[in-house]
DNA sequence: ATGAAAGCGCTAACAG
DNA sequence: CTGTTAGCGCTTTCAT
């Protein structure tokens, strides 16, 4: 069923339809009773590639979540505590706002192909992109194009700061650096003198700024931070697990660890209760993100939570008004983070 | 830029341009290599709705998540630990195939409208519709307009048994009454007699049956089921919660408990763990899902697994072959669950 | 092997 | 107020 068919089961013009459809004004009540009546009895929708094609927006919003690191892992994000958030958030928020969310992942380059189609073949009115890894021509291409974009933990590159004209782009982070130094003068003030680090993915912003945060707050308080302490988690689980596993063996632990996200944490803990080592009495943990399932395990997290879903609204309406409005430009936000106390951290005990 | 632009920047047609966009045999290698050289140089992409409408398909899957119960919630389903991984094994699947998945969620039933109209606009191939609540009109009116879909934990009704042709459904769901009946055999194995029961949405399919299998078992093995033990929890941690701590408060508790669902049952335990009743040793607990707390969680869920990424599979990939093959049919498939047995359930300690 | 032209279903400018 | 008409960008017969 067309318009067309439309149009002559009511007796007026495909135009008329259209109009009635789109809620212009000029159609008296009588004349829209009539189409209203014949659209209603036979379930009609106006075809959306049609209208689109047209000159109407599409209504959709994309939504590309990166984690290139679980390309070989079968059952992949699904296992990452934190994108399920910002995914149901963006989903959340954009459909109370009339949009439907057009999803991909990116295991891997090849993927980033996906994600600059659908801008492309105009699939979609505007992007999200959580997790981008630096360094991908794919983001510069789609901000070029003019775009409406939004990143999602993302380190703004020199190039992309070349603030052109006609650009839509929004940066929104949360406060790491902040959130991290918080975290470990938690421990500080706790009595630890030795800290250790379970990294994220150095080519992620907020990989690279917890661990910048880390060895900054360390220095100011006069502490070193040694190599050894450093685990290399990679923002996965098992990772951490394992080199975790590696760094107990290795026979010198620190008293705490701060866990660059939450998932590591757990992992770490794993490795821990393996090893008979009692968090918190043996050892400390503070980490980043508070997903939902850091208060359930025990001991229940004491980590940084980081607002997720006030982030992706950001994100979505900030978008969504850019397309509606054509407002254009490039804006920053940094959200604050908060350190939640739970059960992981204990005081020092001095080893005498 | 368009098609047309290609034509004339490569010095031929736009059909010429088509052709090779869709890899017909019938260009020859040379002008072929002219083509791509400015498509690949202006980084042209066919704008897709004008591909569809001229009869493409979208490739595009659609996906809805139906949590009706959790209208007012905030922050909805992602609290809810059993939609996340079927979200993921949807969207991992589909793009593996090629795909990008459409995902809207439903909260209510005006959301209802939406993935109607993702279907009738033609937003969308074909659709997969996750729990979806009993008699909603909605369902019908897609199966019988011929579209694709795929349903997951849907309760076949009466009138969508009628085999019509040109019906393309499959429903999806797993085996629940034979998973319930292992896991409280498994009680009974144990030595429980006083089995209580915490009771998902009943008007889900898996709501149902896992209570019905609950009674069904009780029933076969000559015990008794209390009405006080049948705790209503609309398969929602908090409600779960604050039903058991009623329940607790009742002053008379069975020994064990069957959850409907994991979330549920975490739930249950933060109640028991207020009131000081200790699982596994006071309260045995055994539920259903197998999510990816359960096992993260202290002391770790018995549980029985529903292997949602097979199911998710199952469902894009029948789809697809749908889709593409213009086959058509109905299909049934019911996937085995398993009872992973962990920490929760203990043998019962006779009261003398 | 390739171009011309029709048409997919809709919107919008134009005319009346 | 409403119908006519010209696209929107692509695919696909149909000729050649």
């Amino acid at each position: 069923m067309k318009s067309e068919d439309v149009a002559k089961l009511a007796g007026v013009s495909r135009s008329t339809v259209s109009r009635v459809i789109n809620n212009y004004s000029n159609v008296p009540d009588e004349t829209r009773q009539r189409v209203m009546s014949v659209i209603e009895k036979y379930n009609y929708q106006p075809n959306n590639s049609a209208r689109v094609l047209a000159g109407k927006g599409i209504n959709t919003i994309g939504l590309f979540v990166v984690s290139i690191a679980d390309k070989h892992n079968p059952n992949r994000i699904y296992q990452n505590n934190y994108f399920a958030p910002f995914v149901d958030a963006v989903v959340d928020t954009a459909n109370a706002l009339g949009y439907y969310v057009l999803i991909h992942t990116v295991y891997s380059e090849k993927d980033y192909l996906k994600v600059k189609s659908a801008f492309f073949q105009k699939r979609i009115d505007c992007g999200i992109i959580v997790g981008t890894e630096k360094d991908t021509g794919m983001v510069t291409e789609v901000i070029d194009a003019g775009f409406p974009i939004a990143l999602i933990d993302y380190h703004i590159a020199q190039e992309s700061k070349s603030t052109a004209s006609g650009m839509n782009m929004a940066v929104i982070n949360s406060r790491d650096f902040e959130g991290t130094v918080s975290a470990i003068e938690y421990l500080i003030d706790l009595g630890h003198r030795d800290i250790g680090i379970i990294r994220g993915r150095m080519n992620t912003y907020s990989g690279r700024q917890r661990f910048e945060a880390y060895r900054s707050v360390l220095r100011e308080h006069g502490l070193k931070w040694e190599k050894e302490f450093v685990v290399k988690g990679e923002f996965l689980k098992n990772t951490a697990y394992r080199e975790v596993g590696r760094l107990i063996k290795s026979g010198r632990l620190p008293t705490a660890i701060f866990s660059s996200s939450d998932d590591m944490a757990i992992g770490a803990m794993e490795a821990f209760k393996e090893c008979g080592i009692k968090v918190p009495s043996d050892m400390s943990i503070v980490s980043f993100d508070d997903v939902p399932v850091a208060s359930q395990i025990m001991p229940a997290l004491t980590t940084v939570r980081v607002p997720v879903y006030d982030m992706a609204k950001k994100a979505v309406e900030l978008l969504i008004s850019n397309v509606e409005k054509k407002d254009t430009g490039i804006s920053y936000f940094n959200f604050p983070t908060e350190l939640i106390i739970r059960e992981t951290c204990a005081r020092r005990i001095s080893k005498q």
